[in-house]
DNA sequence: GCAAAGCCGACCTTCACAGTCGGGATTTCC
DNA sequence: GGAAATCCCGACTGTGAAGGTCGGCTTTGC
């Protein structure tokens, strides 16, 4: 299970406009810089990105790129679906959880991947790219990390409670 | 992002397992006509099952796969490492949260990986194939979405300008 | 008109995934 | 003791997608 890089590197660009916001277009080579990625592949990305309508571009020498819309209204999600597709690519578990798989009558795990599903929704569509902006560069990491899980681990069990109108039985605690 | 057939059949297969519990060992033939899914196949999967320790074999006539422990104390997680190794693979999001990435001074994603890994595990290892088990055979599904990749996606693209008014909730600081 | 930017399609390489195959080793049943 | 059914294993293969490059346009500012 993985995230491509296509995704990463896309969510890394508009992470870098994000922080230029108000100050014009930047261009992408100066971003490919920055953020040392590769500028032809990165090129390659951004126009998906503003063909899905996150980023707008100018054109001509003093030219670049901006997200299309303020930081704190573009999600990571959308990022994601942008470049990459689906969230959680299955038959068993539609990017609308309305898909069926192939054994409508005895799916076994057809509801286990909705849940999936939803959890990576959650989690993307919850953070914006403001928020990531005013996350970055904080302590050090294993402290950071540790801390932002208590933090994360709290309020998910608390949306998993929300979230329990659908058919499954509740979390076993381990 | 995708979830690798590896990792779904060898649910299916504990599943299935689960369903037999208790009633000796149940064959991997049985188990892929069942689940109609390719026994060779399957074979190379649950031998994996094996080396990970949730599945016992017995050999012989009548021999067959079991689950090694009460299917109430395994959980999907353990299954999708087994199969498919750490639940998010990048280099900002270790399989035990405590890796750094290449950009220990400024990377500005690290934060959000951690937490969509975090929200995978959650999600993952708070259900247990009995949960699986329990859950299936429920009511009828949805009405049937057909399913087109390629449509999906460029609709998805086409739809994200109009999408742009989501309510989105803000991500809590640290 | 030249340089710097965006724009675009085509191409290329590598590698993991999904799946097959053929042959062994064990056990059971008759 | 053999036939049959099972687990066990390494090796192989084909396909597709991911990741990235390239060359050549068009647009714009100075």
């Amino acid at each position: 299970m993985k995230l491509s890089t296509r995704a990463e590197y896309g969510i890394r660009i508009l992470v870098a406009l994000a922080r230029a916001e108000g100050e014009g277009p930047r261009s992408l080579a100066a971003v490919a810089r920055s953020e040392k990625l590769p500028h032809a592949y990165l090129e390659q990305l951004v126009r998906e990105l503003r063909r899905a309508a996150l980023v707008t571009a100018t054109r001509g020498k003093t030219g670049g790129y901006q997200l299309a819309r303020p930081a704190a209204e573009i999600s990571l999600v959308e990022a994601v679906r942008a470049l990459d597709g689906p969230l959680l690519e299955m038959p068993c578990a539609g990017p609308d959880n309305l898909e069926v798989c192939d054994r409508p009558q005895d799916c076994s795990v057809h509801e286990v991947f909705v849940r999936v599903h939803s959890s990576l929704e959650d989690t993307l569509s919850a953070t914006s790219l403001a928020d990531v902006v005013a996350t970055a560069g904080g302590p050090p990491y294993p402290v950071a990390v540790r801390r932002r899980r208590a933090a994360q681990h709290a309020q998910m069990t608390a949306n998993a409670a929300a979230a329990a109108d659908r058919p499954m039985p509740a979390a076993p605690a381990r």
